[in-house]
RNA sequence: GGUCGCGUAGCUCAGCUGGAUAGAGCAACUGCCUUCUAAGCAGUAGGUCACAGGUUCGAAUCCUGUCGCGAUCACCA
């Protein structure tokens, strides 16, 4: 309706304004609440033009449209504003439209580009924590509106399967880990640990001996004994504690002991022996590399399982042990064509000064890669695999912001084009009531832990409303998955995946209000009423309420907002659509009889309309990764 | 210090490509289940949109500055 009346209004310019107007100048928006209307034109900026007071102006065009356009019913004038009146009739016609489609709000699929959605990025020495589920739900849901909007999508994680990280728990495991009578390390099978837990308990106990003994060197240094060191690390440590004196600024000082543990934690003999070990793992050792896989296999199937329990899945897996290589003979010849350059030393760089950034290593002085490098490598390498890609999404956090800027637009300066259709979709940091979360601190919540909680909230609290009986074992245990995790992941994407967030442990489990059990509960009520109305019949005329035009006027808007979910790339404008509709229906729902309605058309009217309700329930919901119950 | 981001009700968040009297949820308080699932509905109360300037017919929204919070600025990943 909008795109239509602000056609004829482009149409008719001459004839209203005097003369053409811009696209731009044709503001429409919805009618506020208070005012009769369905939809209201700004008339600020034709005041001009039609050399009148905005009233006056209102009053021309209100007129013009009622006349002109066949579902425009009256309109009212306030303040300057135009509100459009739009006959109830027409409304009916898109309930009977949108009853019709059954894809309402889906694009053709396929019908658009190829994109790679890259929304997991693990390291193998740890388990998955709070922070990933945001950034995997988020990522998975971006990928599913995509979907929606015609997309042809991949979805992909990189996995940080290699590097000094996993050493160390490789390390601290052949070390530390108690034998069992039968000579045996501690295995996920011997122990009944989740491979993921089982590894990331060795990252920790490897980086308690590694703080051990960089504390033992501090403490024989400033008691002046530099025996096992070198005079450098000696002259060091003296310039950095000399520096300290006198400082007052706690974080300046605190700035200084961090320097100082590092230069300690460079000493240490644990550190380089997995560094050693790294050594080792790049030259194929067959030990460490038969240890490498080990550890990373369980690890993998502990993964399998969380992403599982998370309903994530992925088309499309890169490892960092087959693509850290990648990206050198690029940046070798971005080198020759005078992209980047070289020092001395022999390291390359890219000046950046003159787009307002940095200069940016690209290869180190001993020709090894860095980060970027392999990055630069892996986007090319992507475009091989799926040569009809059109662009990629990274979904990684707000604290890369930096990195991305960079790697687009180095990625451009080496010509590649398609690098303009790259996005960093940059999501904020997920806090704790109690502060950030830090792993040093132990305050880092577990994904499988949360989710386990989050699941048996919902079975206590779904047994305790009773509604369901008759219902198998099964069937139970589905219904605590979906309302558990249904709850979590609304929580977690109904805010602006750019802001920052707040985690409240206690808010995320609460089914009432903005939450994604509540959205569930309108749907399992409309299945339960649909059920029991049996055949729901066909309707002509009938006279609706405003109530029952304000539902399908906003349902008549999904589309629209799959398509602006879609370009901001916002799961959160999906999960606040929701809300909406479900607390216009609940509204409708309460004010009103259904079943026991006497006029027929006016009962098969409102189970239609209930029952489009639902399926743009059903739909929403599953852009957002939430399954919704029929009954709980 | 440079760069980037954020600051809206007691709390968590919408609204931000400028438009009407700034909206929700939670928490608090009042009502509503002999009637389709009360995980619901209706209502009351709660605001210097961090602060100060500027642009505009009109600013929470755009610009500048100040304050506060965060991130980032590695031959780390």
């Amino acid at each position: 309706m909008e795109k239509l009346l602000t056609k004829v209004l482009l149409d008719n310019a001459t004839e209203l304004f005097g003369q053409a107007v811009n696209e731009n100048s044709v503001q429409f928006q919805k009618t506020k609440k208070e005012f009769k209307g369905d939809i209201t034109l700004v008339t600020f900026p034709f005041v001009k033009l039609m050399k009148c007071s905005p009233a006056e102006a209102a009053q021309k065009i209100g007129d013009f449209l009622h006349n002109k356009v066949e579902h425009i019913s009256g309109f009212n004038v306030v303040n300057g504003f135009l509100n459009l009146e739009i006959a109830p009739e027409y409304w009916v016609d898109q309930l009977r439209s949108i009853d019709q489609n059954e894809r309402f709000g889906l694009q053709e699929a396929d019908s658009k580009p190829t994109i790679m959605v890259e929304y997991s990025s693990p390291n193998t020495n740890k388990p998955l924590h709070l922070g990933h589920l945001r950034n995997i739900f988020l990522g998975y849901s971006v990928a599913e509106i995509l979907k929606a909007n015609g997309h042809k999508v991949v979805k992909t994680q990189i996995i940080n399967d290699r590097g000094i990280h996993i050493c160390k728990s490789m390390l601290a495991w052949e070390r530390y880990s108690p034998l069992n009578e039968r000579g045996e390390r501690e295995t996920p099978s011997n122990t009944g640990l989740k491979g993921d837990k089982l590894v990331g308990k060795y990252y920790v106990e490897f980086d308690k001996h590694f703080n051990q003994q960089a504390k033992e060197f501090i403490s024989a240094w400033e008691s002046g004994d530099f025996s096992s060191v070198s005079t450098d690390v000696e002259n060091e440590f003296k310039r950095l504690s000399a520096a300290k004196e006198g400082k007052e600024d706690p974080k300046a000082i605190a700035g200084l002991d961090d320097k100082i543990k590092d230069l300690a934690k460079n000493q240490t003999e644990i550190l380089k022996a997995a560094k050693d070990m790294l050594i080792k793992w790049e030259a194929r050792d067959p030990a460490v590399y038969q240890l490498w896989t080990t550890m990373n296999g369980w690890v993998y199937k502990g993964f399998d399982q969380t992403y599982e329990l998370m309903g994530v899945d992925f088309d499309k897996l890169y490892y960092e042990s087959d693509t850290f290589l990648l990206g050198k003979d690029v940046v070798m010849e971005g080198l020759k064509k005078g992209v980047f350059y070289q020092r001395e030393d022999g390291s390359v760089w890219i000046d950046l000064t003159s787009d307002g950034l940095d200069e940016k290593l690209v290869l180190r002085s001993d020709g090894t890669a860095v980060y970027m490098t392999q990055d630069i490598g892996t986007a090319i390498d992507r475009y091989k695999d799926f040569p009809d890609l059109d662009g990629i999404i990274y979904t990684v956090g707000n604290e890369q912001d930096y990195h991305f800027k960079v790697l687009f637009l180095i990625l451009k300066k080496l010509g590649y084009t398609w690098a303009d259709n790259c996005y960093h979709l940059s999501y904020g940091m997920v806090d704790l009531p109690t502060g950030k979360m830090k792993s040093r601190e132990g305050t880092v919540v577990d994904a499988d832990d949360l989710m386990l909680e989050v699941i048996d909230k919902a079975r206590v609290m779904t047994e305790e409303r009773g509604h369901i009986e008759g219902m198998t074992e099964e069937e139970r245990e589905a219904l605590y998955k979906m309302i558990g995790l249904g709850g979590l992941k609304y929580y977690l994407l109904k805010v602006d995946p750019k802001k920052r967030m707040m985690f409240n442990p206690e808010e995320s489990i609460e089914l009432n209000g903005n939450t994604g059990p509540f959205i569930q509960y309108a749907h399992a009520r409309i299945q339960s009423l649909l059920s029991k109305a049996g055949d729901i019949g066909s309707f002509n005329t009938v006279v609706i309420n405003e109530q029952e035009q304000e539902l399908i006027k906003h349902l008549s808007a999904f589309p629209e907002v799959i398509e602006e979910a879609g370009k901001m790339y916002s799961p959160a404008l999906i999960a606040n659509y929701s809300f909406e509709l479900v607390k216009l229906y609940n509204g409708f729902y309460q004010s009103i009889q259904i079943l026991s309605e006497e006029d027929e058309q006016l009962r098969s009217f409102r189970l239609h309309l209930s029952k489009n309700v639902g399926k743009t329930i059903n739909t929403a919901m599953k852009l957002i990764g939430i399954s919704v119950p029929n009954r709980m």
